[in-house]
DNA sequence: CAGATCCGCGCC
DNA sequence: AGGGCGCGGATCTG
């Protein structure tokens, strides 16, 4: 804990990690309570779930301490509301969460004095009233206790070294998570709703279509035969598609769109208006739009894989449709960069293939390997990885994986050996030791465990064998993810004026699996461009050590993230 | 009637 | 016989 230094009142803006035992002052934003109160907390009293500890040599490149707390979505979107940045931070619930399911970690070391509590942690909702949760469950968990439990457990680690720094990844990861939500996405409202009026017609009353969705869909109850018909019900839907003689399975675009009849392309149309309408129209705006910003609530490592989720505003599938609407302030650039290929770089790396690491070398990995003579197209390229990555079995996609699995033995080879190890019922773990959830366990809780039928179960192992497989990838590149966000966040810092806040510096405000957007002053676009290309390099040594692979990104700077070009596509 | 589940869609 | 997610509406269930 820290040392009970009392030193006169802070500033508005007060670096945490500089004040031991000093008095800083915590607002409880968010949710319904008054983003307006602010509390003074003596730091020596915060209670037993956030404790500190000095930084190891080498750990960071400020040094200082190191803010070590149950849960970061607990603690710091108080902490930015009352302008207080922390530099570096160790969060006991992903860290143990990772910790207890690594397998090369001796779980014995993890046991002791509150740990089940420990273990049972739910992640802290956002409008938590961050000192009134905390004092209650104070009395029974004790940081310093559990902080220096998961230490043991790293240190006697054979994997000690990578354990490391996935949980200092971890936890930036989670300092980045509450950051963004913070900022927010710069959002242009009239944009988007000029953008909605354009496609739907103005703003329907409550529980109304909009005018041209409406209009929609009585085409498709004309064309159908069928007045009085909601498109919106399969059931329905499909009996009226059969009584106009289409014979289909399901109602799904795929299928609509292989059907000739005239009904085809207006309900078409009305699936895609119905999506724009109920996914991102004007109740998500309401929802999740406020102050000139999109706020939405990301969870770091929310997947089992260790991608991130994103449990409010559907931050990691909001449509290409509405990205016109984010726009940078005046004066201010978007810096948008994505990993060409991420997977199967990261693949390359981490079975050390070094055919398939040469194939990686330019900017298009598939590109590499049909000059490389290995496939006759980029398409059979692409097909082949990520069949080998998905587990196809059958089709082009099979065929391409069998032939390439002779030409990069030891890539391919990875992902079949962590399917066959699934298979067996065994667990497999990421280049930094994330371990994946047991067959048994959380992967799949249904009861199909009892002997049904031997086909049944044996449809149960190959399922199993395919997350396995497709894990070690996924979550490796999480992995090569986050150090890519941590770095990139400690040099976006540095970027910045000395006595800036955290929005008046260039900052990320997006994040999504192996893409990321900076909200930046125009004068540091340039700045911010190395940055992110400086960080993506340093993220590819620090996880591939001993195997480097190139990352190569295709960067954007623009005003709009609808300008953003993505000459990579959408694959990986 | 509230809550769980399914479906279809979006993102990677 | 293709991996990971979230979300909204319809439908099912207790």
């Amino acid at each position: 804990m820290g040392d009970s230094v009392h030193v006169p009142a802070p500033a508005p803006r007060v670096h945490l990690t500089r004040l031991p035992g000093e008095r800083v002052r915590v607002g409880t934003a968010g949710g319904e309570h008054d983003p307006d109160v602010v509390e003074d907390v003596d730091l020596a009293e915060l209670p037993g779930l956030v404790a500190e500890r000095e930084t190891a040599h080498g750990e960071g490149p400020d040094g200082g301490p190191r803010w070590v707390w149950d849960d970061t979505a607990r603690w710091y979107p108080a902490l930015l509301a009352a302008g207080v940045r922390v530099a570096r931070c160790h969060d006991l619930r992903l860290c143990r969460r990772v910790l207890s399911r690594a397998p090369a970690v001796d779980q014995s070391l993890l046991r002791g004095e509150d740990a089940e509590l420990w273990d049972g942690l739910a992640p802290a909702q956002p409008s938590e009233p961050v000192l009134f949760s905390a004092a209650a469950a104070s009395e029974h968990l004790d940081a310093a206790v559990e902080d220096a439990r998961q230490l043991g457990a790293v240190a006697a680690s054979p994997d000690a070294a990578r354990l490391a720094l996935l949980l200092a990844a971890e936890s930036a990861s989670a300092l980045v998570a509450a950051e963004m939500t913070h900022a927010g996405v710069p959002w242009r409202v009239d944009v988007h709703e000029a953008l909605l009026t354009e496609r739907l017609g103005p703003r329907p009353p409550r529980g109304a279509r909009p005018r041209l969705l409406a209009e929609c869909a009585e085409e498709v109850r004309a064309l159908l035969g069928s007045p009085g018909l909601n498109p919106d019900s399969r059931p329905d839907l499909l009996a009226a598609l059969r009584r106009a003689g289409v014979d289909v399975a399901d109602t799904r675009a795929w299928t609509i769109r292989r059907i000739e009849h005239p009904v085809a392309e207006p309900l078409l149309r009305y699936k895609k208006l119905s999506h724009l309408f109920t996914t991102n129209g004007w109740a998500w705006i309401d929802e999740w739009v406020s102050g000139g910003r999109f706020r939405p609530v990301y969870q770091p490592a929310g997947s089992a894989t260790g991608r991130w989720s994103s449990n409010g505003g559907g931050a990691l599938s909001f449509p290409v449709q509405v990205r016109s609407a984010a726009v940078a302030d005046e004066g201010w650039l978007l810096v948008v960069a994505d990993v060409a290929q991420l997977e199967p770089r990261v693949l390359a790396g981490m079975s050390g293939d070094l055919g398939l690491a040469r194939a990686a070398r330019g900017a298009d990995l598939y590109q590499g390997m049909v000059d490389a003579g290995a496939v006759a197209s980029r398409q059979d390229a692409k097909l082949g990885l990520l069949g080998a990555m998905y587990g196809a079995t059958s089709g082009e996609s099979g065929r391409m994986v069998a032939g390439l699995t002779r030409r990069y033995p030891q890539a391919f080879g990875l992902v079949e050996e962590a399917a066959r190890a699934g298979e067996r019922g065994q667990v497999v773990r990421t280049l930094l030791g994330r371990g994946c959830p047991a067959l048994g366990g959380s992967w799949d809780e249904s009861p199909d465990a009892p002997p049904d039928d031997l086909d049944a179960q044996d449809r149960h192992r190959r399922a199993y064998g395919r997350f396995t497989r497709n894990f070690v990838v996924q979550g490796t590149a999480a992995e090569w993810a986050s150090c890519w966000l941590a770095d990139l966040r400690n040099r976006l810092w540095r970027l910045g004026d000395g006595d800036a806040p955290l929005e008046g510096r260039p900052h990320l405000v997006f994040f999504l699996h192996d893409e990321v957007v900076v909200h930046a002053p125009a004068h540091l676009a340039d700045a911010v461009v190395a940055e992110v290309e400086a960080a993506a390099v340093a993220a590819g040594t620090l996880v591939f050590r001993e195997h480097p692979v190139d990352f190569p990104l295709n960067v954007s700077v623009v005003r709009s993230y609808a300008e953003a070009g993505k000459p990579g596509g959408t694959e990986s």
